[in-house]
DNA sequence: AATTATATTTAAAACGTTTTGAAAACGATT
DNA sequence: AATCGTTTTCAAAACGTTTTAAATATAATT
């Protein structure tokens, strides 16, 4: 099967030398002779030499493939962020020359994947995706040794290397920017409690809210997987009255929630701005663009697929015996005021209590 | 780096055994002894043994690992059918033990990612997705010797390993339906021309009209990547009158399109099915539901998710030497009629020339 | 010309498995 | 007790690489 591949002997052979010193040229160790080099590197190339990976990594103890793993319960065909992230670093870990194992989990023991991979002794790394609070997968791959790279965290100031956006003070842009305009009732559809971006969020919107001696009551705190739908029905209640009185704003966890808030304020004849201001943490990803809202949507933007190259290059760093301490990046997010913010409406200036 | 893990050595070591008999014991071979058979699946359990696959490739020149890449021309964020297959494929092969290594394509040369990792010597072999008209990695893959199984086929009776809907009876069943209901000018709004599917459904399309005697002039044959804008300007454009008399039916490459192409009718104030009937071919993808449409849609089914399993133990049979010939598969699209056909208006049964 | 230092190259071991060919062990048969 | 046919086990080679330790070649110094 397959065609044949030259072999580090192939050369050797070829040129009468050993094969300890084709490796040695090939691999730029300083000790070889200039001509023998350029010998070596030129027959490698005729023969079309490519080093066998498995070869490299049963003796070297590397094997250039990292895995990343989703968990299988949620609906990913739906959710375009785990995709995007997957395009993006399977581009940039190919450009390293790094190999991505993908896979979807089975059963719901999330910790079991894992396992069986590492016993099969054939991967360098993992990078974990979209952390629960307390992610077991996490505190797994630690006391297992394995190196590992997060995008997002499960604590504030955890003992791996990750890159995450720096979530409270997301919320706490959306606040101030509301406030500022006049707003006292400000409503959050968060997302899944799950997740510990979530919670992250919900900190920094209440502190930020608490800094300006205002609440959200907990029925105005919504928790749920970011879906239209579950805008739509969250921003219907919230705006009901049924729950006290109406939120003048309301902070959205991703543009795909806001769309559906944005149907629910249409279906309920508010005007926005006029009567109620929506905002969203945005994602940036390709199909749904909040510029193209009807009125443009105003977020704080971090894109999603920006965060991919950091990411891989993270995770190679690491294996190269980087500190995790050095590979641990929180970056802000852009804070973009577009036509769905304005001020609070004149008449509805008292606060939650 | 990483747990300690046991070997064949280790196991050996402890019960006094070569390497030889417990390799030969754990892999089932018939001359081991029942008793040392037990006393070493007893300790391989008890070491949590776990093969090396990469010692085990070295030697046997299987790795357990198959590829799948994608080009990364097309916007994969917003092509769900590429991720349906992925983690369709991704949870059979994991199931079977098979890793699945994912990459997206880079830069313009198709086949050169898959040079790239042949020659790496990693994988057993490959999953094609959406093969082209004559798609140069085909014949590359063909002429490499390297094992490989395609979603779909790029010519009527091909010489390796497939699974695939019959398009041409796709496109016969819809033409059947409309026809029957009365409509002689029926539109296709087909995927890209690029795609071998497309041409198979068209093909099967013009044969059905011919044989009914009738032709859809080129004008109302479109060709795009599938998206609801593309339905919808595409049924915008054939609706008008500009380009001949107007259809009475649309059939639609996906139920995106349909999408698109429901939203012109109604732009149009044409009636669905009373003066326009819409059907498409249906993909069964989780988030875009045909049944959901208002009216719901007349869909030609063949579930994308359903040929995943099938897709993978393919690859599974043709990995452990199954003939090509015995891995074909041709499946037929199931009919579901709903309320988005309905007779020919009465007074258009002109067809075209 | 002998010694020493330095620059190159090499043979051999190692990684963890599978597999080949030979050697034990064991009854059963002469 | 020697022979034979099974059954079971073993030592060693192989896969393609990296790396250690030793050997050789070359240049520099006496």
């Amino acid at each position: 099967m397959g065609p044949v591949l030259a072999t580090l002997k192939d050369i050797s052979q070829k040129k009468g030398l050993s094969v300890a010193t084709v490796s040695r040229a090939l691999n730029g160790f300083p000790e070889v002779n200039a001509r023998t080099r350029a010998l070596v590197e030129e027959t490698a190339r005729q023969l079309n030499y490519s080093p066998n990976r498995l070869a490299q990594k049963l003796v070297s103890g590397r094997s250039g493939m990292v895995g990343m793993l989703v968990c299988g319960g949620t609906d990913l065909t739906s959710d375009r962020s785990f995709i995007e992230i997957m395009i993006g670093l399977s581009s940039r870990l190919a450009e390293r020359d790094i190999d991505l194992v993908f896979q979807v989990g089975q059963g719901d023991d999330p910790v079991a994947p894992y396992r069986k991979l590492i016993d099969k002794n054939t991967l360098d790394g993992f990078i974990l995706n979209a952390p629960r609070v307390d992610d077991t997968r996490i505190s797994f791959l630690q006391e297992q040794g394995v190196p590992f790279v997060v995008h997002g965290r499960d604590s504030d100031d955890p003992a791996y290397a990750f890159y995450d956006i720096d979530n409270p003070a997301v919320a706490a842009q959306s606040v101030q920017l509301l406030t500022d305009l006049g707003h006292r009732r400000i409503a959050l559809i968060n997302g899944d409690a799950e997740f510990a971006f979530a919670g992250q969020r919900l900190a920094g919107f209440r502190a930020a809210m608490a800094d300006r001696r205002l609440t959200a009551p907990p029925e105005f705190i919504f928790h749920g997987l970011p879906s239209e739908d579950y805008g739509y029905t969250s921003a219907l209640a919230a705006l009901s009255g049924r729950l006290g009185a109406r939120p003048t704003a309301i902070v959205c966890a991703s543009t795909l929630i806001a769309a559906g808030v944005m149907k629910a304020a249409r279906d309920l004849s508010l005007e926005v701005p006029g009567d109620l201001s929506i905002m969203a943490h945005d994602d940036a990803l390709p199909e749904l663009r909040a510029i193209n809202f009807q009125p443009s949507l105003t977020v704080t933007r971090a894109p999603l697929r920006e965060s991919c190259v950091p990411l891989a290059d993270k995770l190679i760093d690491l294996l190269a015996g980087v500190p995790v301490e050095r590979l641990q990046t929180t970056v802000p997010a852009e804070l973009i005021i577009r036509d769905s913010t304005g001020p609070a409406p004149s008449q509805e200036t008292a606060a939650w209590t």
